[in-house]
DNA sequence: ACGCTCACG
DNA sequence: GACGTACGTGAGCGTA
């Protein structure tokens, strides 16, 4: 068929793909030979992924060819010889990969294109505008942004991760010009990846705004003398010459000599025999296997295998994802829920549209009884793309969802049935989204997370690579990555079985290797009594939210605007010119470049630095420009990480915001919280704290909150058994007082705020594994005065320092340091030489005091629920010291009467206290005045 | 992707 | 004697 209206032309970025399949997969060899394959298999997989596609589409290509570079040198390197001159060799592994691609594009039967001194995208616009001549449709299966300049006139860009389509919209939200003058914009703003010098100090934004305002490059040029910003107009005078020939580097050739037409790439299906042939030579047996069923046909037998020189490795854990089972129907699903009976225990794992378990939709379920015996349920798996008027439509062979739910719910609420689970807490809340309340689980995360605490990261990648030798489907090879991310229920169910089932055998193999190790460990109560039974008492948290008033949030951002515009108006006066007050780099030059002021230092990178300590100090000496940088500053940061993206995080559907904590994040035992972080709300500054006032209790109820005084001093009393401070706490003193009246001999009732303000620093000081400098430069005072605090301090109360001698000494003999609760946290790092040693030595003082203050609010956490469950009072967050309650009004003294009772008797009675711990309260319809 | 800056305990 | 240094987090932004 000759290439006309109504033929639609594929033209597919290979070397594109090659990259993304590169980076996308772990490496990945030929077994036989050793081979690298691992770009190849991605690139055959995304192949073949395309023709299924194609195949079920209404909107399939009559022609299609994939486009590859020739060779890194093109016609352009005669234009400037610099270009593409910073992009690094493809790697060692990658080379030997490029000819196998092509061959594999030869075997899928498309077309394979590649022409010597011309790169692939300049083929690309001329095949592009041949199509758009002929009065066919065109698409370009590319995110290249080079390639958006042939956008328009019927030739469109598809990202094709994501099916996401590129047309003039995505064009000129990316350049904010049409693409006609987008060859312009990059010439103005250059490209560091492609190395195109462009105009310096100018970005897209300007080079946007320019051309908008003159038309198109050659006037701007022509005309630059009009230009009002005076550096701006130097700088398109000087570099006029440089812009010209960016210019020519972006544009692409739409000439390019080609040695066929359009009518030579017409789509033909592959032919089974050439395309089984060259998988089964890659030996891709899972893809070999697809292509074999889809056609009809055996798979055909693996080459001879050369008998191995050496006996090679076992493959310890033994995958075989091809051997998962993809449930379809009821009769099998009931197999297996009889079998897991008979087990008494399951691996499971769900799989969902999205991370945020308050939005995300169920797409499947994955399960497990033994290494090995692992399968797949998908439940919600769809095909085709859902439009204004419609969803998706859901894909073939899946069981009705509520009925594999009804089925599931028994076995997943047995009491007699262990539920075995990577960061339950996630599926947990999936579940129970469902009406599922799964019990009782354990937590391979988390049994990660009580043995090796601080020697590393407890995701599953991580813990299978580590512990089993085996490195999972990486789930970016499904759904892409960036902004060409898909969701999970777009998958293929063929696809998403070995992957879903996969998580589920991984776990199991992960918990038949930890749950022996916890008692060997003695780490089995810290597991049982602070990590378990926290999973579902922070679902529930989480899933209650807490109510935020999205209008004082946005009157504050409205406010905020209004002060930074004039602020940034005043900076640029003072400065002289405008610059971007966000940006360190530009900040830094004026204060200590243009201006001259001393005192800059720069850091290992080069750059100034510029903290609000060094801005302060400028600001003492009287200079304005920093002292306006900072109010600035404090407004951006309020605006941009509270005011406005708090906003962004009320659910549609509850009005509240829902944070997720993590329970193994932090090395010493601490949570801590994501999406939104709700741990670090504004309270130090007036302006910030009006942030909480935000955070709001409905109608008739009010907000309490409950903190520990001064929790993590009154551990240290203990520890370290310090009399003086033991005895401070248990009468109620000023701890801070009393501290600078033992160090400097000042009388309590004489004591001034200044020299408790110096005690008090010491105090923290202490906890942090303090030093001469680090207290001279927290206090602003000469080194050497610190260190003389110090040594009076250790002077004073010499138990203090034997407590930091004995933990450095405990860390470096085992390994680890604990916490009085048995919590460990290793210290991989505390035997080290050089600077990383003093690092490793105060976090080893610090961890038994910061976790076990974290082990008591835990255990705290863990109680609460049964102590209020008569009490109409939900507990909705937790900020390490603190945890906060919203309460029917009229039973308030009853709440903080037994969340108290609880806090303070937390660490009973696994450890008896030498100090009381002591719970202070506060309630009001917000939480700034429940302070 | 990484460093800087800054919000909290 | 020099080296860098307070402990633990997460988010947004600019830069490369």
């Amino acid at each position: 068929m000759g290439f006309g209206k109504g033929c639609h032309l594929h033209l597919i970025d290979g070397s594109a793909y090659i990259f993304r399949a590169y980076h996308a997969l772990p490496p990945l060899s030929r077994k036989s030979d050793g081979l690298p394959v691992g770009a190849v298999a991605g690139f055959c997989n995304m192949l073949w992924r395309y023709l299924v596609e194609n195949d079920a589409s209404a909107d399939a290509p009559t022609h299609a060819a994939v486009i590859f570079d020739y060779s890194s040198k093109t016609f352009r390197n005669e234009i400037y010889d610099l270009y593409k001159a910073n992009r690094p060799e493809p790697p060692e592994d990658l080379r030997p990969q490029f000819p196998l691609t092509r061959d594999a594009t030869r075997a899928f039967n498309l077309a394979c294109i590649e022409v010597e001194d011309y790169e692939a995208d300049d083929i690309i616009a001329t095949l592009a505008r041949q199509g758009r001549e002929a009065g066919g449709r065109v698409t370009i299966l590319s995110s290249d942004k080079d390639l958006m300049q042939l956008v328009g006139g019927g030739v469109e860009m598809l990202d094709p991760m994501k099916n996401r389509p590129i047309g003039l919209e995505q064009v000129e939200e990316k350049f904010g010009v049409g693409p006609d003058r987008v060859v312009d914009v990059q010439a103005l703003a250059g490209d560091s990846v492609d190395n195109i010098p462009g105009a310096p100090g100018i970005g897209i934004k300007t080079a946007a705004l320019l051309i908008n305002e003159f038309g198109d490059l050659d006037t701007l040029l022509a005309r630059a003398e009009e230009i009002k910003q005076p550096k701006r107009r130097q700088t398109l005078i000087d570099h006029a010459e440089q812009i010209r020939i960016s210019r020519k580097l972006v544009l692409l050739d739409d000439q390019t000599p080609l040695e066929f037409g359009l009518d030579d790439l017409e789509v033909r299906d592959p032919d089974p025999e050439a395309l089984l042939g060259f998988l089964n030579q890659m030996e891709f047996r899972t893809l070999t296997r697809r292509v074999a069923e889809k056609f009809d046909r055996d798979p055909p037998p693996l080459p001879e295998a050369p008998a191995p020189e050496v006996a090679a490795a076992p493959e310890p854990a033994g995958f075989d994802t091809t051997a998962y089972e993809c449930i379809r129907d009821m009769a099998v699903l009931e197999r297996w829920i009889a079998d897991i009976h008979e087990a008494g225990f399951v691996a499971l794992d769900t799989e969902t549209t999205a991370l945020d378990e308050m939005r995300a939709e169920l797409v499947g379920i994955s399960l497990a009884v033994a290494p090995g015996r692992a399968c797949y349920v998908p439940l919600a798996h769809t095909v085709g793309e859902g439009d204004l008027f419609g969803g998706a439509a859901l894909a073939e062979g899946q069981m009705d969802r509520d009925a594999a739910l009804a089925a599931l719910k028994p076995v997943l609420e047995d009491p007699a049935v262990l539920k075995i689970l990577q960061n339950a807490k996630y599926d947990v809340k999936i579940l129970a989204r469902q009406g599922i309340d799964v019990a009782p689980i354990d937590d391979t995360m988390l049994l990660s997370y009580a043995l090796h605490g601080g020697l590393h990261g407890h995701g599953m990648d991580a813990l299978s690579d580590r512990y089993l030798n085996h490195q999972p489907i990486p789930i970016k090879t499904l759904l892409g990555s960036g902004k060409s991310a898909r969701t999970f229920d777009k998958v293929s169910i063929d696809e998403a079985t070995p992957y879903a089932a996969e998580d589920a055998d991984i776990t199991l193999r992960l918990w038949e290797a930890f749950k022996p190790q916890l008692h060997r460990a003695r780490v089995t109560r810290v597991y049982e009594t602070m990590e378990r039974p926290l999973v579902p008492v922070l679902a529930a948290m989480e899933m209650a939210g807490v109510k935020v008033d999205r209008d004082v949030l946005s009157r504050m951002s409205n406010a905020f605007s209004q002060k930074m515009a004039g602020l940034e108006a005043e900076i640029h006066e003072l400065a002289g010119e405008t610059f971007n007050v966000g940006s360190p780099k530009q900040l830094g030059e004026i204060l200590f470049d243009k201006m001259s002021l001393q005192g800059g230092k720069k850091g290992k990178t080069g750059a100034y630095a510029t903290g609000a300590d060094v801005l302060e100090d400028l600001a003492a000496e009287g200079h304005d420009l920093p002292a306006r940088v900072l109010d600035w500053r404090q407004l951006s940061k309020l605006k941009s990480t509270y005011t406005d993206a708090l906003q962004d995080h009320i659910n549609p559907e509850t009005g509240r915001v829902h944070t997720s904590y993590v329970i193994s994040g932090a090395s010493t035992g601490r949570l801590s919280s994501t999406d939104p972080n709700l741990q670090n709300i504004p309270i130090r500054t007036e302006e910030g704290r009006r942030i909480r006032t935000a955070f709001v209790a409905p109608e008739g109820r009010v907000l309490v909150a409950l903190d520990y005084s001064q929790i993590e001093l009154r551990i240290l009393a203990h520890i370290a058994g310090i009399d003086a401070l033991r005895d401070a706490f248990r009468e109620g003193h000023d701890i801070h007082a009393m501290t600078a009246s033992e160090m400097f001999g000042v009388p309590m009732d004489q004591m001034t705020s200044e020299v408790r303000r110096q005690a008090k620093a010491i105090n923290f000081g202490v906890i942090y594994g303090i030093s001469g400098f680090g207290l001279a430069r927290n206090l602003r005072i000469p080194r050497a005065e610190a260190q003389g605090f110090i040594d009076r301090y250790f002077e004073r109360f010499p138990g203090i320092r034997a407590y930091m001698d004995d933990t450095v000494a405990f860390a470096k003999e085992h390994g680890h340091v604990e916490t009085l609760f048995g919590r460990r946290i290793h210290t991989p790092e505390i035997n080290a030489k050089g600077p990383g040693a003093g690092f490793a030595k105060r976090a080893a003082i610090n961890a038994p005091i910061q976790g076990t203050a974290a082990d008591i609010i835990r255990r705290a956490m863990i109680r609460v629920p049964a102590a209020i469950a008569d009490l109409p009072a939900t507990m909705l967050l937790q900020v390490h010291d603190e945890l906060v309650f919203e309460v029917d009004a009229g039973a308030v003294e009853d709440l903080v009467a037994r969340v108290r009772e609880v806090m303070e008797g937390a660490a009973d009675p696994v450890v008896q206290l030498s100090v009381p711990l002591v719970v202070d309260a506060g309630q009001g319809a917000n939480w700034a005045e429940a302070h």
